[in-house]
This record gives structure tokens, C-alpha cells and sequence, in this order.
DNA sequence: TATTGTTATACTCTATAACTATA
DNA sequence: TATAGTTATAGAGTATAACAATA
């Protein structure tokens, strides 16, 4: 009878409640700023993309469905931090572009939630840190090994 | 102006799609026994505790309010996998075992969960592994240092 | 008074199917 | 017919407050 691991090491357990606990306080650094955590990341990809995005490629990138992106361009639409506009060469397209104040908020919510990662992340060594990182990276996007 | 790191290499949005894409496999592999990831882990840390563990202890554990844990164990108590007695030295606790259904669902389960976790896993060295563990229990419990 | 379990409620997130407009 | 975006809906997960029983 082999030793079994007790489930609290359990590598999906543990990334879950540590991904649970990020997700946490970020949420909570945004939270001033207007912005959930699926905003932020929506416009943080948007901004990245100076020609602009599909809401295709956004719900790709960010990992949701297609249909969930449009609330959440609807409400960065509405509050002037991004433009959706058809793309004139295939209308059924959208284009998605982060306006100023958009950038700007953007650099704001970055800021705030750096700071709260540090709280986690600061006494792990930059090496590990990078080692997580492609660790991570690996197993989000097995296709794509960058 | 420093150059800035790409929001697709943040951590938190990386440790987001990692736990998004491990528990969406453990979901399915549990699927066909019934089982949530949530009941799972319920029943995963039940059965480690031979004198029972009470629900204030379980939602501790498995990083719930209390309030939540009520449903869970109604539902493994309905389908008799698990027990629920008062302990009689303190009546205001809940005594929560495994029943040998629930040891034998557990160890089903686990070896489930064992298999689609290694499709994630297999091809990262044990020593990263080991790292990873420690790495993510870190940060999932910050004030815990095992 | 404090604690355990419980109920109720509301909000967010997730998944899916069906519709429209363009191609 | 195929694709981008949209709408609608139901289900699961999460957070909070209030209550009963017991200490």
C-alpha cells in the first residue's frame, strides 16, 4: 500500500486557492477604480492593440466566450474608455480601441494591482518568479509554448 | 519609460487560466461520479479525519464560508457517502465521517483526478513540481509556512 | 455573550443555444 | 453556408446577513 498525498497538496487544490486569493486582491485594488477583474482584463488587452482588437480575438485572449465579451465592451464602451467601431473592410467585424482616458485608467489599475501582487510575490526570488511564470504559461496554453 | 511586461504574461491572469484549465478537466473527470470539484474536496478532506471533522474545520479547509459547506455535506450525507452526527461533548458541532461508499468514491475519484491531472503534469520534471507545490501553497497560505 | 450550524438572498460567473447582419 | 456579434436564459459559484440551538 503506497503513501497517498494528503489532498491539500493537491496541485489543482493549491491553484485554485492561490489563484483565488490573487484574484482576490486584485479584485479589491480595482474595485476603487470601477473595474472587476474580467474589465481590467479586457481593457488591459484592448490598450495593448493600438490598430484594435476583434471581440473575437478579445474573448480568445482573454478566455471567455464570445457572447460574455459584450457586456463588458458595453461598459468600458459607456464610460468612454474604449470605441467599438465596425471595420470597413468586413463590417460584421468589430474594432475595439482604448481612448485616452482608457489608457489612463488602465496605467492607474496596472499600478494598483502591481502593488497588491507584490504583497504575494515580493519575497519569492525573480528566478522562481520567472520559472512560475513559464510553468503557468505551459499549462494555460499547452498549444502555444512561447 | 520602462518597458512594460505584456498583460498576458501577468501572474495573477496566468494563475487564472492555469486553475481555470485544471479544474475544468477535473470537473469532467469527476463528472461521471456524481461529483463536483467542490464535493470532491469535501469528501477528499472527510475522509482523511477517521474522528470526523466538523463543518467550521471543512470550510476552513477547503476555503468556503461555512454557510456554504451546509449543501455540500447535505448532498454527500443524502447519498450516503458521508455522516453526520452532534458530538456529544459539544452539541453545537457537527461530526462529519466517511462512510466505506465514501472511501471507496475518494479513491475512485482520486485515481480520475491522478489521470487528467497527468496530461497537465507529465512532462514537468518532479524537482518543478515539488517547487510548484510549494510555490502555490505559499501563496495560498501566506500565514502557514509548511 | 459567543459559537456552530442553518436559511435566505442577491450578485457574479459560466455555459449554451438561438438570433441578426454581414460575407 | 459560414462567421462576428448579440440576446436570453439557466445553472453554478460567491458573499453577506440574520436566525436557532447550544455553550
Amino acid at each position: 500500500m503506497r503513501e497517498q498525498r494528503p489532498f491539500a497538496e493537491d496541485l489543482g487544490f493549491l491553484l485554485s486557492r492561490a489563484s483565488g486569493v490573487i484574484a482576490k486582491s486584485a479584485s479589491e485594488a480595482l474595485s476603487p477604480l470601477g473595474l472587476r477583474v474580467r474589465s481590467y482584463s479586457v481593457l488591459a488587452f484592448v490598450a495593448e492593440e493600438p490598430e484594435g482588437v476583434t471581440q473575437r480575438r478579445l474573448a480568445a485572449l482573454v478566455g471567455l466566450d464570445p457572447s460574455q465579451i459584450v457586456a463588458l465592451v458595453d461598459d468600458l464602451e459607456d464610460r468612454d474608455l474604449v470605441t467599438r467601431r465596425p471595420d470597413p473592410a468586413d463590417r460584421r467585424n468589430k474594432r475595439i480601441t482604448a481612448t485616452g482616458g482608457g489608457h489612463r485608467l488602465r496605467d492607474e489599475a496596472r499600478r494598483r494591482i502591481d502593488e497588491a501582487q507584490a504583497a504575494h510575490f515580493d519575497r519569492l526570488p525573480p528566478e522562481l518568479l520567472h520559472e512560475l511564470r513559464k510553468t503557468l504559461h505551459g499549462i494555460a496554453f499547452p498549444d502555444n509554448p512561447a
